[in-house]
RNA sequence: GCCCGCGUAGUUCAACGGAUAGAACAAAAGUUUCCUAAACUUUAGAUCUAGGUUCGAUUCCUAGCGUGGGUACCA
């Protein structure tokens, strides 16, 4: 039984025999630290059903408690708040299940319902930026914290591999691209396809001014340009089947998606499935017939299909264009449900997608209710702030969107040079070292943007470069190698269970250590890294507190160097899992 | 216009409705004959405004201001 709930039924017995009334919560939080005490009761809560001083009746119920239970020792009551201490060997226990738990606080039993979580979904014609980083690693660490948690999960994505936007890089390559390719020019697949990409809007705009100089207006112009019309009449060759088409699509899709493995193994993320739109596009048609049928779509007078959401406080949403053609939302009906008839188990879905989309997933989900998929319950948009920079949005077309590759390069020339600064890597070769840089530039990158809540914008500032000292990735990394460090010079058996004295930086250390399952809930609930990254760094601080000011192998005791070693071990463990949520590596020396 | 976010030190981020609003960076000062100074210890500095609910509000409600996004056949 927790403590927690030891407390709570205690206190109902006390307030049941001293005030003769019934209490149903009780209120916990951790004690302040600038008050003694493990853990406290907030005593105002009792007073709507018991009339009287908060601080006596904080009295009476702190007497009750050491009384009574033994884990309690001691108490004081300030104001409305009763902070009660715990004895060093309820502590002692609790230490030790830490210690001896393999991977403490992470579930090791799945569910036999799964998860689907997608994330990234990038489009083929141009190659991954900043966006797509929080993106994937946010889609990433919320999959690994919800397996924590105990659920199966299957990691997706949907590839936008279809399109007018994917016609038109294919247009300038096939106008303008002599037959080049990644080999022929070492441009990775996917920079290669970005830069017709970006010739196509270079030339189109040049057909737009002509147009204007022309005295043609500019919506005219926008609509009229021949690029554009050859790009629409490729879509068209597209969708027939079109065996030039297909080809030339096929090929340059082969050298996007080996660009993006390549950006997606040095982000360290994965997936289970891919689902592509090219298959799933028609897919959501046949659910709009039926759901015609049963009256919950209606067709307007142009043949257009609509469902009327006002009921719901929202508006009517067009499902499907008079020409019988799919809209983005008709898609995504299709491919949820085509998911969920691939694989069965999934009884809920996780979508990480930008918040300039909430108001589409919102409809999406009211309109898979509607269609009476009784999953559509489980459906969670994880919605993220875009990452700015100082100037405002990332635009493609004004080249200042931070690439995905370029900045994981910088990330790891950084640690290169502060690390080779500090010349504390005696006896790595040179591919150990190279390893440790990536491992600490990205520690850095992925921190520093799973730090923040999802649900906040960032503020990306390219000429400032990441911070690797503070509340960062690597100070953590630092702490854990500064433990494993430790570890190495403990050549004695300090396995068996001792009973010290408690210092009271390890009384703190224990606390936290104790909490780690606890948070790993709490972040898979609120779907939050930030949950992750703010505890670890909060017992990272405890430990740097607790390594300055105790001296571990010149303890006074063997047994206190005993215990310390196997605290600094229970850390360094909880410090390494809470990290592997975040899809972060741990460094044994740095 | 309407709808949805967000607004906390100079900057970047924290705070289940709880105690004197925490950190980090930047600024100022200190700690290495001692387990890794990417560390530790100090100092200075903030809740957009006005109401309301509550024993208690950064948090919940209302209005305003600021800011970002969405707004029906782009994905």
């Amino acid at each position: 039984m927790s403590i927690q709930k030891i407390l709570r039924s205690a206190t109902q017995t006390a307030l049941q025999q001293l005030y003769k009334v019934g209490v149903e919560n009780v209120e916990f939080q951790a004690t302040r630290k600038e008050f003694e005490g493990d853990i406290t009761i907030v005593v105002f809560s009792f007073l709507r059903q018991i009339k009287g001083n908060p601080v006596e009746i904080g009295t009476q119920l702190g007497n009750y408690l050491k009384d009574n239970v033994v884990e309690v020792v001691d108490f004081n009551v300030v104001k409305g708040f009763l902070n009660l201490v715990f004895s060093d060997a309820y502590l002692h226990t609790v230490f030790s299940q830490v210690f001896n738990t393999e991977q403490y606080g992470i579930s090791k039993q799945a569910e036999e319902q799964a998860i689907m979580v997608e994330y990234s979904s990038p489009n083929t014609n141009k190659p991954l930026h900043l966006g797509h980083i929080r993106n994937n690693l946010l889609g990433y660490s919320v999959a690994e914290i919800l397996k924590a948690a105990g659920n199966k999960v299957y990691k997706t994505q949907i590839i936008n591999d279809r399109g007018i936007h994917i016609c038109k890089s294919m247009l300038a390559y096939h106008k303008y691209g002599n037959d080049e390719s990644p080999e022929s020019t070492g441009l990775k697949g996917d920079k290669l396809i970005g830069n017709y990409y970006v010739r196509f809007n270079q030339e189109y705009k040049k057909q737009i001014d002509k147009l204007l100089e022309e005295g043609i207006s500019e919506e005219k112009a926008k609509k009229q340009a021949p690029l554009l019309l050859e790009a629409q009449k490729m879509l068209k060759k597209w969708e027939d089947g079109d065996k030039e088409v297909r080809l030339l699509w096929e090929k340059m899709n082969r050298w996007v998606y080996k660009g993006f493995d390549s950006t997606y193994k040095n982000l360290g993320v994965d997936f289970d499935i891919n689902y592509y739109e090219s298959d799933t596009y028609l897919l959501g048609k046949d659910v709009v017939q039926k759901g015609l049928e049963k009256g919950i779509f209606f067709k307007k007078p142009d043949g257009s299909v609509w469902i009327d959401l006002s009921d719901d406080g929202l508006d009517e949403k067009i499902v499907l264009r008079a020409d019988g053609t799919a809209v983005y939302i008709t898609q995504d009906i299709g491919t949820a449900i085509q998911r969920i008839k691939d694989y069965p188990d999934v009884k809920g879905m996780v979508y990480t997608v930008g918040n300039e989309q909430d108001y589409h997933f919102k409809v999406l989900f009211l309109i898979l209710k509607k269609l009476g998929y009784k999953w559509a319950d489980n459906l969670y948009h994880l919605s993220y702030g875009m990452v700015d920079l100082p100037e405002g949005k990332m635009k493609s077309r004004e080249g200042t969107v931070v690439d995905a590759d370029d900045l994981m390069c910088e990330m790891k020339a950084t640690a290169r040079s502060i690390s080779q600064d500090l010349g504390k890597l005696e006896g790595y070769t040179d591919s150990e070292k190279e390893n440790l840089y990536r491992m600490i530039g990205m520690g850095a990158l992925k921190y520093y943007i799973l730090k923040v809540d999802p649900k906040k914008r960032i503020l990306f500032n390219p000429k400032e470069s990441i911070d690797f000292n503070g509340n960062t990735g690597p100070f953590i990394q630092y702490t854990y190698a500064r433990i494993q460090s430790l570890l190495r010079r403990a050549d004695f058996d300090y396995s068996q269970r001792v009973n010290v004295n408690i210092h009271p930086k390890e009384r703190a250390l224990i606390k936290q250590l104790q909490d780690f399952p606890d948070v790993v809930q709490n972040a898979a609930q609120n779907h939050s890294p930030a949950l992750i990254a703010n505890y670890t760094y909060e017992l990272v601080k405890g430990f740097n507190s607790f390594y300055q000011s105790v001296s571990i192998f010149a303890a006074a005791q063997e047994d206190e160097k005993i215990f310390r070693v196997q605290l600094s071990q229970a850390v360094g463990n909880v410090i390494q899992s809470a990290f592997s949520l975040l899809g972060i590596e741990m460094p044994d020396r740095m």
